[in-house]
DNA sequence: AATGAATGAGCTTTCATTCAT
DNA sequence: CATGAATGAAAGCTCATTCAT
């Protein structure tokens, strides 16, 4: 039963692919067939095997935000929003194991390394922030007092690290963590960030 | 004139090669090069790349332990002790950082993926705890009430991936941490994971 | 709205690029795009691409026989034609340039070498020599002991090969020639087919 | 039976399929099976299949010079000279087909156009004539008021074009050309490029 | 024990050709 | 008639692995 749209077949063979085997192992022969589409259907819509891993990255993260943003109320308490922001990570990446695992490997690999830290120089030139609140809320925390007068990098990575590996735990099923567990593991993080 | 060596010249060539150029641009020939020596020394002391690659790391993790063990010493607070942790695993891959981005490469590729839960699993069924004293003093802190009441997992995750990435912020040099920054970076980890 | 012309946008387009580009830089995907038609419509007209440029081929040599023949009066002396005929050929290549790099294509790769030798063949079995003079006109000249009594082969060889090579580089530009050093030219080839 | 040296079986392998079926029906897997090797040893002599094909051009031609040259006594009349010079080529390339159709198929295609005419231009900057006789000999015939006093580029052509096309015919064998023949072939030549 | 020339499976990518619309 | 998305065979090239020396 063939979709009626190849390249989103393509991108999601290839988000399969690569999640379980790496970028290293996930031939194009073998992408196509994952997609019951031809080899050259990929090149049709891909100028080459790293622009489609680009644009994977660059599509799935445009989503996560803006399902993280359809969540978010710019409202309430510094930390209310935290926890909402961090819920909001996570649940996200748990519901879309594939989305995790793909980031993981993108983020790790030559192809992630220039855009690993490129989101924080942006917002500290002051632009997107609005697409990723995270990094609004910790500044206006600073400014308030709530969260520690630390390098914004670093607060990130007390944060966005631990979210990470919460879902690879809750992902790989080994936990069973229930809501409140959660709960917990974010008030954890919130306390190291805060004042 | 002992023939250890090779080995060990393949070791060392083969993490100086990974760190530079990734897993995937890291040839057998090139390493037998950097190494001065035949491509199949190699296959003598490995029966393939890919044990290459698991032993350099099962190897250099013993040898990062050691140096944790070697600089611990089970007395003081609870907390003195975790920061004390903090710290040597810190020194010791700021000043191997070859190890450090051997280990990120490892553990987020196919190679890795099967050994990034493993070690607690281990510790679970109550061995190695003894070479790797996280573990242990974490246990030891819940047990007097210091540190949450959390999955052990979760706890590590709070502090390992945090060191992990102050690592990688101190070696790519951009933030030029002193010895106050770091010191209070592992006292907002400890926040999370103290009572 | 006659349909020929579809054909013949197709033909222009392929000897357009493969003047510019050479045969194995001139993908069917380019000359339909280059020629504003669907790549299927080239298969409409032709039945492979092979099948195209031997037709452009063909095509292109009647029209060079077509044009030389329209200016060529079999009067005047055998030497009178002789330069005649070779400003002619020399004229028109001058001028379609895009004809004559594509003959040099052809005549120089696998597609052409069968016919490279093929058309005094067929003068000798007393075929076509009507639409090319040259044959024709050395016949003559043998007849009546002005030219060369040598294989007609050969004497073709000392015309037609210079002719060719003379307006190689007329149209590269490098010598930048004039009508005077163009019949000197001819005058010296004259000098080797004559007695 | 194999062979002692490998990169020679490449070359001798390479100039076959490429002088039968052309450069762009000549894959390295056909040249590679040919030459009872494997693919991968192509590419530990030669950095790439245009490197090879470049490499082997240099290398007959060097040798075609050198065959020349030993044969070549600069003594005697500029005719003389030059009617020696034009046999040797010719016999060089009789009974070496190989070369004459490689090289037939090198400059007349996107590989060889560079070189096309740089023997002249390296001449004219006073550069290799030594290794080439027959633009020294030109140049020496001009001087002396026998060879006519036309672009050096223009006798070259009426000169070895010529040869070319000779081989051509004799190699295809329909001709049958005598000593007599090929001798008198020269002389015609020779008569369109002297005075 | 040590070497590195040799191998060929497997990679990414191109492009002549087909066929549903 | 005309289209161009889709195809997959085949290309050039890499590299883990073997084995005669």
């Amino acid at each position: 039963m063939p979709t009626k749209n190849k390249r989103d077949d393509v991108v999601q063979a290839a988000m399969e692919i690569i999640a379980k085997e790496g970028f290293y192992n996930a031939p194009t022969s073998l992408i196509a067939k994952q997609a019951n589409v031809g080899m050259g259907t990929i090149y049709r819509y891909f100028k080459s095997k790293d622009e489609l891993i680009h644009e994977i990255y660059a599509e799935r993260v445009a989503l996560v935000r803006k399902y993280v943003l359809l969540d978010y109320v710019p409202k309430g308490s510094i930390k209310a929003r935290y926890m909402k922001l961090c819920r909001s990570v996570f649940n996200f990446l748990v519901n879309n194991p594939l989305d995790y695992v793909f980031f993981d490997q993108y983020l790790n690999s030559p192809y992630g390394l220039n855009n690993k830290l490129s989101d924080i120089d942006d917002h500290k030139r002051g632009q997107i922030s609005e697409v990723y609140p995270l990094l609004e809320l910790l500044t206006e925390g600073q400014e308030s007092g709530v969260i520690k007068n630390m390098e914004l990098t670093l607060l990130v990575a007390l944060t966005e690290n631990c979210i990470f590996t919460l879902v690879r735990h809750q992902i790989h099923g080994e936990l069973g963590l229930d809501d409140k567990a959660v709960e917990q593991f974010f008030s954890a993080t919130w306390e190291s960030v805060s004042q």
